[in-house]
DNA sequence: AATAAAAGTTAGCCTAGGTTAACATTTATT
DNA sequence: AATAAATGTTAACCTAGGCTAACTTTTATT
């Protein structure tokens, strides 16, 4: 696996978030990523480039994006992270669900592999 | 209260630093917090004007750093955070100290309050 | 087809937080 | 006391990631 690549935090949001969007959308847009992120286009432009430099999505000047294999798989994995923070904090520690999901993702991108791990294990073994 | 003061991660990273120094020697210099947080001096230089801004230590050119009663309420909030995140990941989680550590010093700046008020009465709760 | 609207891009600015190189000051040593 | 060493400061640079304003391109409407 090539799975390798170190995004900074910043960076995995829009991978996620263009992931999530292009479950429902078909087609994914540059307004639709700063809509749903609340944020700038001209921000949302840049961080394509760097993405598409990653080889993590497919973008033509004024056209739609995609994501790559790799892009989708990395996206997948930080989803992954945020669905087991958030569904630990609510269902474990009580947090109120929005709260949990503020939480989840900011803590998505720096927690290590082994403590999300330890976590998944922790919960199957509660229940 | 008027600990509504809201500092970056870093510089939440550099009070608790600060403090935890104080604990051992009695004197703290900009040269002991670069080489613990190994850092530049010029770095630690700037953030120490940065908190000093926010009254949160006191520091005379040249001098030595003392942090203010409002500094040390600060940092002892943050060091508690701290604690109880890596006690979590050690004694629950079972993650390998250096790592839970690691985890616990990038997570303390951004938790919520309430999840780490919610995470606090769930291991006491546990035991 | 012409024009208006929407979408995308570029340029340039800002902040935070790191750096190194050079300089100033203080402290220690000879 | 003079000099060397350690410490602290300043200036200038870099990167990441936001922003707005202005411009280009595409799409939709009249």
């Amino acid at each position: 696996m090539r799975s390798s690549i170190k995004l900074t935090g910043s960076l995995e949001d829009y991978l996620e978030a263009i992931y999530l969007l292009a479950k429902d959308k078909s087609e994914v847009r540059i307004t639709d990523i700063a809509v749903f992120m609340n944020l700038s286009k001209p921000s949302v432009n840049r961080a394509i480039s760097n993405l598409k430099a990653n080889a993590l999505l497919e973008h033509e000047r004024y056209g739609t994006i995609k994501l790559t294999e790799d892009g989708i798989l990395l996206a997948k994995e930080i989803y992954f992270r945020h669905e087991t923070l958030t569904k630990f904090f609510i269902e474990n520690l009580g947090i109120d669900p929005e709260i949990a999901q503020n939480d989840a993702c900011k803590i998505e991108h720096i927690i290590s592999h082994q403590t999300l791990n330890k976590l998944v294990a922790y919960m199957n073994k509660i229940i």
